[in-house]
DNA sequence: TTGTATGCGTTATCAA
DNA sequence: TTGATAACGCATACAA
């Protein structure tokens, strides 16, 4: 209604003073140019006014727009609003503003919506959906764009990351259910194209060597996804395959959410006869039925550190790519319960070492 | 690495044209007015080079910058994500961006978001953080400011809204636990100064009056919070009140949750004793323990919804706010049952007509 | 069909 | 300490 929002040159006018003096006077960076009797006149007249500076032309003049690229699969999977939250919590704090698209897994997508953040001139890039190998990764790196990956890396060095220490956390799902005495332990891997999954495989199958277990390779099972669905689908090869496991370390909470379902549907009880382990701690993973047991991750601080991580590097373009490691943690609930008994080893075909 | 992106001039030059004339061929709405040969020459170049148009410059030229203003409380709140990302799937498919900010129900936070996503010249704001009585959103109206509030309104009219029937949802929800020989129901409410908060009160106190049930006023006990912590607080205080209830009406499903956790910790079994009936159908509600009874909200649609509904507003500025009514509906899942035997309605006080 | 010129609102450089 | 001026990259009115 009330036209166009005032300008630099309109606050300028109203006080008697050039606009460049009103810039001076408005920037806390210029201020100290600018005599303090009309930089308060300036101010008062600005707010006044209803003045706000127009982002777009600074961001033209000065190409910077304090706005960070934020890349997501999906934003409805539990796992990334809290990451999410810890990057805005950490932008905000330093004036910047998230960007957020979901490329839902689709690299089309994802290089599309990577091409609109460019063209809105995103000063960097946060990406949570790295793969170990990815071509749009590696062309922004070669051309110099600011980038960190969260939660999940890239097989190329020289991007920074934050991720949690999921070879300790498996460790730790692992020697939970030995201690408890299992040891027919399977694995629902998560996909191994995404370094999650693959760290965590890795890790699981070091622990069970180590542990002087030999399970089958049918014992590992790969998920298609991240998702309920797969993990339900793999967990019916699973039982088909390997009918006498007793326990399960899912490659995440959604895939031991299938886990739980197939049991369920299949008649076999959790934690009675299988337990499952399930990695990240998501939101009300302790009100499911049973409570799950799980490998918190610290999702949002995961989320900080990333945005700590852009912003050190817009102040220090050259400073050696750094990745941070944040510790994981099992956290025991009602999932996972002693081995029962009458379930020989052999009866599955594993031999101890 | 490369130094700057390329720019118009820089593909223009490649090609032995004008800008002017690579502006019109890149721009589809222009392109007719370019011979196509030279067009698909400066298409090509433009390729080649990866160029990509700074949206910063083109909005300032145009006063346009595709990218919309998204208000919500939290996002981790799990009622937001699916709205959320209705609203980036509809606008992604219209080439505009969400700019999503978080204000925490703090209003100083969101002037200041607000602020700032209106200095980033965002075309209209989407809002999910609309309170009843709300100066911010009045102002932005008074200015003439694009806005859609979405899943709550204002009590001001004249804003486009996108909301569930909360209304006929309460009335689902009392008729289910009548008909399962409840009589002794009890309300915890939402903060009556968001829509949804009032609306279900009242819409409960109607329903309850409508089937001949007379509830003492100490039966409805309003949260503080839609939080898990203000439902177990409230449910302490009912319980404390009117011991004899036998049903409980949430105000979401987060209050559902505190009331779950806080019968338990009394040694109330839900659903034996107590029946608890949530609201929003938040994701995983089914895999509760015990699975929760809820009013299902087509969350992600109403997101679409108010997109929608935005982009309708920016196209016809002038049209008459509407105001878009999504059905709710009753989900019968494990957190409710018929009436314990033995309560008959004298204990709690409460007199049928 | 193409080129020229102008301005969007800001900041930075240079003079005064 | 302040003012004048130019330029960021683009789209468009106007001229050719």
């Amino acid at each position: 209604m009330s036209g166009t929002p005032p300008t630099l040159d309109d606050v300028a006018r109203a006080v008697g003073v050039h606009k460049a003096t009103a810039s001076r006077a408005l920037n806390p960076a210029t201020r100290s140019q600018v005599n303090p009797e009309t930089a308060r006149r300036i101010t008062t007249a600005a707010r006044r006014l209803g003045y706000v500076p127009n982002t777009l032309a600074r961001g033209l003049r000065t190409s910077r727009t304090t706005a960070i690229g934020v890349l997501i699969p999906d934003l409805t999977n539990p796992l990334f609003p809290p990451i999410v939250r810890g990057i805005q919590d950490r932008l905000d704090a330093h004036g910047y503003t998230a960007l957020l698209v979901n490329t839902d897994g689709d690299e089309d997508r994802e290089r599309a919506q990577f091409s609109d953040l460019e063209s809105r001139r995103a000063d960097g890039f946060i990406v949570a959906t790295a793969r170990r190998v990815h071509p749009l990764l590696a062309e922004a790196l070669a051309r110099g764009t600011a980038l960190v990956t969260v939660n999940r890396t890239t097989d190329l060095p020289g991007i920074p990351a934050v991720v949690s220490d999921d070879a300790d956390g498996t460790a730790q799902a692992v020697g939970h259910l030995t201690a408890l005495g299992h040891s027919l332990i399977a694995h629902l891997a998560g996909p191994q194209d995404v370094s999650t999954g693959a760290v965590r495989t890795q890790a699981f199958r070091h622990c069970m060597d180590a542990a002087g277990l030999r399970p089958p390779p049918e014992s590992v099972v790969v998920c298609t996804a991240y998702t309920e669905q797969a993990g339900r689908e793999a967990t019916r090869r699973l039982l088909g395959a390997c009918p006498g496991i007793t326990a399960i370390v899912a490659g995440n909470d959604l895939i031991a959410l299938g886990a739980l379902a197939e049991l369920a549907a299949q008649g076999r009880s959790c934690p009675r006869d299988v337990s499952v382990v399930g990695f990240n701690d998501m939101p009300f993973a302790d009100r499911f039925q049973p409570p799950l047991t799980t490998v918190r991750v610290p999702h949002h601080e995961m989320g900080v550190q990333s945005a700590q991580l852009l912003l050190e590097r817009l102040l220090e373009p050259q400073a050696l790519p750094r990745t941070v490691l944040l510790p994981a943690r099992l956290v025991v609930r009602g999932s996972t319960a002693p081995a029962p008994a009458g379930f020989p080893d052999r009866a599955a075909g594993i031999t101890r070492a």
